[in-house]
DNA sequence: ATTAGCACTATTCATTAATGAGTGCTAATA
DNA sequence: TATTAGCACTCATTAATGAATAGTGCTAAT
């Protein structure tokens, strides 16, 4: 019996090195060839892509190699093989250099730098858009963080005689407003006056520290400022509760139903099931915004279920001082990973370079 | 041969209302059969679910009357009928007592007016997500239109030497921010100068009249502002330029994907361009807005092409003042139209409430 | 005016058979 | 010894067939 080479994991281990490096264009040939078509991969379609350099036969050998090794699957035996999460997981890796952006899409994303005086919100909605026209599937894009945005300027606004209008302007440039109720019926003065204490007091610091460290700043202040001191710690705490819970939009969800990949009943549901709970994309989002670069989750990687038959492609965007939120897509596991990482990676610098020209800093 | 009544528009043509009543009451019961199992139905199967009354013969003439007045189609020889976009016309005319309103779609659209001192845009988002849930279609929300809001407030923050926040709150309690671009470095005094200005001139006014007077209205107070009026002017044209084109809220577009009645790869593509090219629907979406009560638009009714295979029903949401904006729920023409009318009459109605108590009048 | 009866039609469903793409194994080959 | 050709086998897909079914339209009877 034949020793065969089981993985491309196990390389060097018996210094036919060549079998492997064989096993991994071939691997590398049947993903790209099934993402093309989008149908099981036989080994004379193979022979022939790959330009007759090896025959049906040698590649059957190897196919069955990769398929023991769980890179491939046959959906039954008379088929095709099809590329597992893991072989993508392999193809994705081994992507060394990744494809120029061809002209068209920059032309398309262009209207994302031409903006001025827009509020970051329509811009990221923009990019989204954008971004689900480019790659036809799936796009989403938190809003800032607000705990990690750092203050510009707050200010309190009488509107009626139970209500503040808070705006909040980041540094970034996203504006949040509330209304906040209070008992008391403040005069517009004692509101500017209070207004002009916390922005003293707390621009250019996070929101994250400025609800950390409100009272406590306050409190060591007492001797300037009174009496004013008891309303303002209330008014300040209200104004600066953070009662979003951070915001995503969506868009093109529609586009992934064309695909064939979801069109069966159980795959449109959990489809649906994973927009409408957007806790598990927002999670995934947040995740991406803690290292550079694109991150890339695979199918069965992703731990929300109703995610397993899809691949997600984040990069974070942000502006000089910090990483505020992230942009990235959703679509079928069989993917063009080449073009929509390098799409994506795009959006999100294009989306960094616009938001740090409207940044306060 | 025979004389029969070809439809149910020429009633009293010949005095046989007997026979025209019956035939009313037959083509709402094949509605009614499609609506709640989507097959075509039989002379047999009707005569069963009307208790036999008559005899499936008799339902046949009738069947065969409807169908040459275009009341029904068959798909082909051998099978039932189907009601045609003018049946259901006649069938939702014919309505005549809407159904109560559970008390479960009471209860699920609660949330809707447990809100104290939530901007508009989130009462609205929630409204239409509840919606969504409760229908099972797609559902839109127009936000309200600045042009008819009505200024309660509007205040100028300087945020860095050129840019300017403008924060206008309309008597509706919506929230508008924006950002204009100046060459002039202003004072923060200069700005709260102009801010009382505009406060006191155009508080109340609705923004398409303060569009059309500001610079009259500036002018003939010459005497008062001196040489703040030409910046003035020119600020608060920039400030009140609507820059908005109206928005739109959509969810449950998903919902529609699961219809059976939407399963042809042609009519999700229709689906996906009309909710992508959102102008048909907000059209429709600020027609009704001009009149009171609910809108029905059926299939082929509608002017937008790609709309043709489904029916909106909506319904306007106002303030104690004005009508602010519509709500509305898009599904196949055979949906259960009671149903959803009176859930979207209803919801309207909420969001009115909810809305008028946030109101500052 | 209504209904029963019957001939007719078209879909749907299950069965069957032919086709073909693909595999695995073995023996021949370079 | 690695590669390849050849062959038997498997199983999905497709088309063809026929029975069952749900429906219609017409005519004659009630």
């Amino acid at each position: 019996m034949k020793i065969r080479v089981k993985g491309i994991e196990n390389q060097g281990a018996n210094g036919k090195t060549n079998s492997n490096e064989r096993s991994m264009e071939v691997l590398q040939s049947i993903v790209e060839n099934y993402i093309k078509n989008s149908e099981p991969v036989g080994s004379r379609t193979l022979s022939k892509t790959i330009g007759f350099k090896l025959s049906p036969a040698t590649i059957r050998n190897i196919m069955s190699d990769l398929a023991e090794s769980g890179y491939l699957i046959q959906t039954h035996t008379s088929a095709g093989r099809v590329p597992t999460d893991k072989a993508y997981r392999f193809y994705v890796d081994s992507i060394s250099k990744k494809p120029a952006i061809p002209e068209q899409i920059k032309q398309k994303l262009s209207p994302v730098s031409n903006v001025q005086g827009t509020p970051v919100e329509d811009i990221l909605s923009k990019a989204v858009h954008l971004l689900a026209e480019l790659t036809k599937f799936a796009c989403v894009v938190s809003t800032p963080k607000q705990s990690v945005s750092r203050l510009q300027r707050i200010e309190l606004i009488k509107i009626s005689e139970d209500r503040i209008l808070v705006i909040l302007v980041t540094k970034a440039g996203v504006v949040r407003d509330k209304i906040i109720f209070v008992k008391e019926n403040h005069s517009q003065e004692f509101l500017s006056s209070v207004t002009s204490f916390l922005n003293e007091e707390f621009k250019n610091h996070s929101m994250q520290e400025i609800r950390e460290g409100i009272h406590q700043s306050i409190v060591s202040d007492r001797h300037r400022y009174h009496d004013l001191l008891a309303h303002a710690v209330r008014l300040g705490k209200k104004a600066f509760e953070l009662n979003q819970p951070g915001e995503m939009f969506i868009e093109g969800q529609m586009n992934l139903l064309l695909d064939s990949h979801f069109h069966e009943q159980s795959s449109v549901k959990s489809l649906i099931d994973a927009f409408e709970q957007k806790t598990a994309i927002m999670k995934i989002l947040d995740e991406s915004m803690k290292n550079k670069g694109v991150h890339i989750h695979i199918g069965i990687e992703n731990d929300y279920e109703h995610l397993h038959k899809c691949s997600l492609i984040t990069a974070s965007y942000r502006n000089k001082q910090n990483v505020l939120g992230s942009i990235g897509v959703v679509g079928p596991t069989s993917m063009d990973y080449k073009r929509i990482i390098s799409t994506v990676e795009y959006t999100a610098k294009m989306l960094s370079k616009t938001i740090s020209e409207q940044s306060y800093d």
